[in-house]
DNA sequence: CGATAAACCTAT
DNA sequence: TGAGATAGGTTTATCG
């Protein structure tokens, strides 16, 4: 066991008497020319061929490269005349004129054979049923190298070419969009993270002299020489020891610039590596200048940054890590040292991947999709080894409202970290070896953070599961979207069937009303109103793939319409669209396959969430079963994914139709069976209902009697319809206040004898486009309405949330809204608040403004009458700084008012006098909040200065403009200097004690505060209070007292 | 001014 | 050549 910074090189080295088991952790494409393969594989061919590199560890945590020769990618076509290239000699031909097709199609190549096999084959399309054993033979077209592919395509449809061999109509294509790396994992069933062993004398070693890359363990081998193991089974579903490297950069700006690599050196690396799930560890901080001592970590004091650079680089090369994890390293650090190593010259910097002589890239990557949005991000490509950027794991997997490190540190890890702000950078820096040593204090913490974030959410333990359940590489899994999970565990299933998947030929999808291509989920019309009677809750269990196991709806069970004769009545399933369906006895789908297994992955995560009581390790399984739900539902929305690889709306509007009709019959029967007339003692009720869910009120006053009657019903109902479709009771909500469609809340109870929690859908407080003020003073009148059941409490709540806001006593944090900027500031039809902002804020300063994919945080400040909302948003940080005032009445009508008016019309009579009329919502805000903002933004910077009274801020006349006070307050001084006095003495205790809280984060009272985390409400409190008492004392100066 | 479209985010 | 799906509520800008 390696238990050095550097990996040691010990006997791991590859014997090839023994054979070499490792865990697979990246697979990557590469070539060379054919002549030089060391090793003896199937096909002879010449000129450049694919080589596939597959990295990995062993259980001794050794570094694995295999060199893997000999797989050469194919494609698959057929014609309706494929009775004309029967025989060895028409196809000889075809292969032949297809040779020369592709090579006319192929650009900066090697002269060398492209098309290396046509073989006809016994296989079929998966789209249809098909009793045939046979219809035809399908061509299996092999290539040399992966760009033949695309050129093949391309050949394979001008059918002219073809005309020469009697061939005139056009081929049809099959799995000519497969990946090569995908392709290759798929025909030697490898899925991703799996375990692979290189049988004793089945690989040739590499020599010293002759390695390619810097693993320990170097070898090449014929792709079918090399084992794949199923993780399904020990010792082969562990995880291997991984080296883990974590790092921060410290950069030194200009005054009031964010760094750019041209100009600005990197002054400190933080290094933090750890062997995963072993507790080792080791710490380095690579500092520019010397630096003080830092408790468990080495300082290494660099004179001179090229040196700093080469360094590191040379450092992480003997780590040798299998992964490189960090806080936004692929947008900033790596790309940042690469830029800065070339701006410097450091030209053996970027060769720190596992290749030797190949340079680590930073490249600019879109993705795009409807739930994630469109997002733009760097990716860094280091040979060998995988990046996982921990925030990018963090905006895939949950949604925040905020994804600084700052404020995922203190989501996830319940602690606050400080923030230093680029100009107090510089001045560390710039210091002593001491000023040196705590800006090298804040550059660990910040490589340390993500080690610590990827443990509690167990990064490495949910991708490993997940690669494996779908058979994709990690790397899939970080860069690319659902549905190419769901394609390779269909390519797999299908080759296991001998079927093919069509290539889905890219036209115009077929869009409905509203952009949509078919009819989706019901959702009931909801009883809006606040129930003070139990509700229970029946849900059906992942009711879409559920329909899809049941019906057995799969590409390959599609019978078309002409077809239907050929079957007996008993073995198809006509669904509601009308579409039909061969009964499981006839044929298993493999959709119904597919998700048989995810949705047994997902047992087994809810089942482990039973063993812990921890809440943090609850809500990371709780993730992970959440993740694989959503695996399983993408495989129903892959099926209509209309701009997909392989779109079948008979599968999805199916799906969906059956959906409509067992949420309609599920509602009936409940209100046709629980009846007085039958008995019970009141006639029950759905007061709602979302897609598979029922909210039921069966009129009984108490829970336990509701979740009997649930159970019951539930049961019932799973009787209705066809395994595995199953009804379940969940929850009851007591009481329950129901405002629309999708939003409701209520309190929650799993069990008679006390409640969950308090369980809020769709209503403001779950919405992150709501400032914290808006959501936490809704969540405070649910939580005084449902929970504590204190309706007058709740009105008074209201009451002193208004006051406070309108008397300026709220944090600005509070205060903040953010939006998701979706597209480019160009692409929008319309102006929007967060919008104008990100255009003004890339104005000001390009490098920190809000790219696509971002959320923007703005408030809203006071303007002129006529001055549009989306004119008025600014930068929280901005206001702080400067003081600009905010349009606290804005949010009061804006984004208070109209909510809580819904929640109450339920509750109150006359919600508008109840709440908002009364001296509460007179305000009084400060005078120096009211300024307008074309006051603050110096429109009326020519404007003589006038100066207000100390006492009551009217403005002076001249005479009195030296005594600071008018001719009113001066009567009264002597308790205005009092009062004054008062207010500056509370404003210092109050800016004290945010100090000292701030002194308590940074763990340090003997320095200054530094910090300037935007997330972080202290910040935005301590800089408030400081201007506060800082122009209090202003004031208090200008009067002659 | 009222209707409608755009934008955002959520429920399922 | 990459991108799971649809339903629906609310706020704000814009159109007529
Ligand atoms: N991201 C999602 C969530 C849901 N649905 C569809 C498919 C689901 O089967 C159905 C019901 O959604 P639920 O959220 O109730 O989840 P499930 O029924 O799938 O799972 P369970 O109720 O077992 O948690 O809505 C979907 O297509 N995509």
């Amino acid at each position: 066991m390696s238990r050095s910074w550097k990996r040691s090189i010990g006997d791991d080295t590859a014997d090839p008497r023994c054979a070499v088991t490792f865990m697979q952790t990246s697979v990557e494409e590469s070539d060379a020319p054919a002549h030089t393969r060391p090793v003896r594989v199937a096909m002879t061919v010449g000129g450049v061929v694919p080589v596939l590199r597959v990295f990995g560890v062993t259980q001794n945590s050794a570094s694995v490269c295999a060199h893997v020769h000999g797989f050469h990618p194919h494609l698959w076509c057929t014609t309706p005349q494929w009775q004309t290239l029967s025989g060895p000699e028409a196809m000889a031909r075809f292969c032949d004129v297809l040779d020369v097709a592709v090579a006319d199609e192929t650009r900066n190549d090697d002269s060398a054979r492209r098309v290396l096999e046509v073989k006809a084959m016994p296989r079929r399309d998966v789209m249809y049923h098909s009793r045939a054993e046979f219809t035809q033979p399908y061509f299996r077209v092999t290539l040399r190298r992966p760009c033949h592919i695309t050129a093949c395509r391309k050949a394979l449809s001008r059918c002219e070419r073809f005309k020469c061999l009697g061939l005139t109509a056009p081929f049809e294509l099959y799995e000519a969009d497969v990946d090569y790396t995908l392709r290759y994992m798929v025909d030697v069933g490898m899925v991703g993270c799996s375990w692979l062993t290189a049988p004793a004398e089945s690989y040739a070693p590499r020599r010293s002299e002759k390695r390619d890359t810097r693993c320990q363990i170097e070898f090449d081998i014929d792709y079918a020489q090399l084992v794949a193991h199923d993780p399904e089974f020990a010792p082969y579903d562990g995880v291997a020891p991984l080296r883990v490297f974590s790092f921060d950069i410290e950069c030194c700006a200009e005054e009031g610039h964010f760094p750019c690599p041209s100009s600005d050196p990197v002054i400190q690396i933080a290094v933090e590596m750890v062997v995963e799930p072993i507790a080792a560890e080791w710490r380095r901080v690579y500092t520019l200048g010397d630096c003080g001592r830092l408790a468990g970590a080495e300082v290494i004091a660099c004179d001179d940054e090229r040196q700093l650079l080469r360094r590191w680089s040379s450092d992480l090369v003997a780590a040798d890590p299998d992964l490189i994890i960090g806080y936004n390293v692929q947008n900033f650090d790596i790309d940042y040292l690469m830029r800065r190593a070339e701006a410097l010259g450091v030209i053996e910097f970027p060769y720190f991947g596992r290749v030797r002589r190949k340079k680590a890239e930073s490249k600019e990557m879109t993705f795009s999709s409807k739930a994630q949005g469109t997002r733009k991000n760097m990716r860094a490509v280091i040979d060998g080894r995988v990046v996982l950027d921990v925030m990018q794991s963090i905006q895939t997997d949950h949604k925040l409202s905020s994804y600084t490190l700052n404020y995922v540190s203190e989501r996830f890890l319940g602690e606050r970290k400080e923030d230093v702000h680029h100009s107090m950078i510089a001045k560390l820096h710039r210091g002593d070896r001491n000023t040196r040593q705590r800006l090298a204090a804040y550059c660990l913490k910040d490589a340390q953070l993500p080690v610590r974030l990827m443990r509690k959410l167990m990064l490495i333990y949910n991708l490993t599961e997940m690669a494996r359940v779908t058979g994709v590489p990690l790397s899939y899994l970080l860069h690319r979207g659902q549905s190419v999970k769901v394609f390779s565990q269909l390519l797999r299933r299908a080759g296991r069937e001998g079927l093919l998947l069509p290539t889905h030929a890219r036209d115009e999808a077929v869009v409905g009303d509203g952009g949509v291509a078919y009819e989706g989920a019901t959702v009931l019309d909801a009883k809006a109103g606040y129930y003070e009677v139990p509700i229970a809750t029946l849900d059906f269990a992942s009711l879409y793939p559920s329909i899809m196991r049941a019906h057995n709806l799969c590409y390959t069970t599609l019978v078309p319409a002409d077809r239907r004769a050929e079957y007996a009545e008993t073995e198809l399933t006509l669904t509601p669209t009308g579409d039909c369906f061969v009964k499981p006895e006839v044929r298993r789908g493999l959709l119904p396959a597919i998700l048989d297994d995810l949705l047994s992955a997902r047992k087994r995560a809810r089942a482990l969430i039973k063993t812990t009581d921890d809440p943090m390790m609850r809500g990371v399984l709780e993730g992970r079963q959440l993740a694989l739900k959503l695996s399983a539902n993408s495989v129903y929305g892959f099926t209509g994914a209309t701009v997909g690889k392989l779109p079948c709306l008979a599968i999805s509007a199916s799906t969906t139709a059956f959906g409509r009709r067992m949420i309609d019959e599920t509602r009936s029967f409940v209100l046709r069976e629980y009846t007085v007339a039958n008995g019970y003692p009141h006639d029950a009720d759905v007061v709602y209902g979302d897609t598979d869910s029922v909210m039921v009120r069966f009129g009984c006053a108490d829970v336990a009697e509701a979740m009997r009657l649930g159970a019951l019903a539930a049961d019932q109902v799973t009787a209705l319809f066809p395994a595995p479709v199953q009804l379940e009771f969940e929850k009851v909500y007591h009481p329950y206040l129901l405002m629309g469609k999708k939003r409701y809340a209520g309190l929650l109870w799993t069990r008679a004898d006390r409640h969950d929690k308090l369980d809020t859908k769709g209503i403001e407080t779950v919405r992150r486009d709501n400032c914290a003020f808006a959501r936490n003073t809704i969540a405070g009148v649910l939580r005084r309405v449902l929970v504590l059941r204190d309706v007058p409490g709740s009105v008074e709540y209201v009451k002193g949330r208004i006051e406070e806001l309108l008397t300026g006593r709220v944090d600005i944090s509070e205060l903040v809204i953010t939006k998701g900027l979706t597209r480019e500031v160009s692409e929008y039809a319309t102006r929007a608040a967060h919008v104008e902002l990100a255009a003004k804020r890339r104005r000001r300063h390009a490098a920190t403004a809000p790219r696509v994919g971002d959320r923007v945080p703005y408030v809203i400040l006071r303007g002129h009458k006529t001055s549009k909302t989306y004119e008025l948003a600014e930068d929280p940080v901005r206001v702080v700084e400067r003081g600009l005032p905010i349009d606290h009445r804005h949010y009061l009508e804006h984004h208070l008012k109209l909510p809580l008016t819904r929640i109450y019309a339920a509750i109150l009579p006359n919600v508008e006098r109840a709440l908002f009329s009364g001296p509460h919502t007179m305000g009084s805000a400060p005078q120096r909040l009211t300024r307008s903002v074309e006051h603050a933004a110096g429109i009326s910077r020519f404007a003589r200065v006038v100066k207000a009274c100390a006492g009551c801020r009217t403005t002076l006349s001249d005479a009195d403009r030296d005594a600071g006070l008018c001719a009113h307050c001066r009567v009264d001084a002597q308790s205005l200097y009092v009062q004054s006095m008062l207010e500056i003495d509370a404003l210092a205790v109050a800016h004290h004690a945010h100090t000292a809280e701030c002194q308590r984060c940074q763990r340090s009272v003997l320095h200054e505060v530094i910090c300037a985390n935007r997330d972080c409400a202290l910040f935005y409190r301590r800089i408030k209070t400081q201007n506060d008492l800082r122009e209090a004392r202003a004031r208090f100066a200008a009067v002659e007292w």
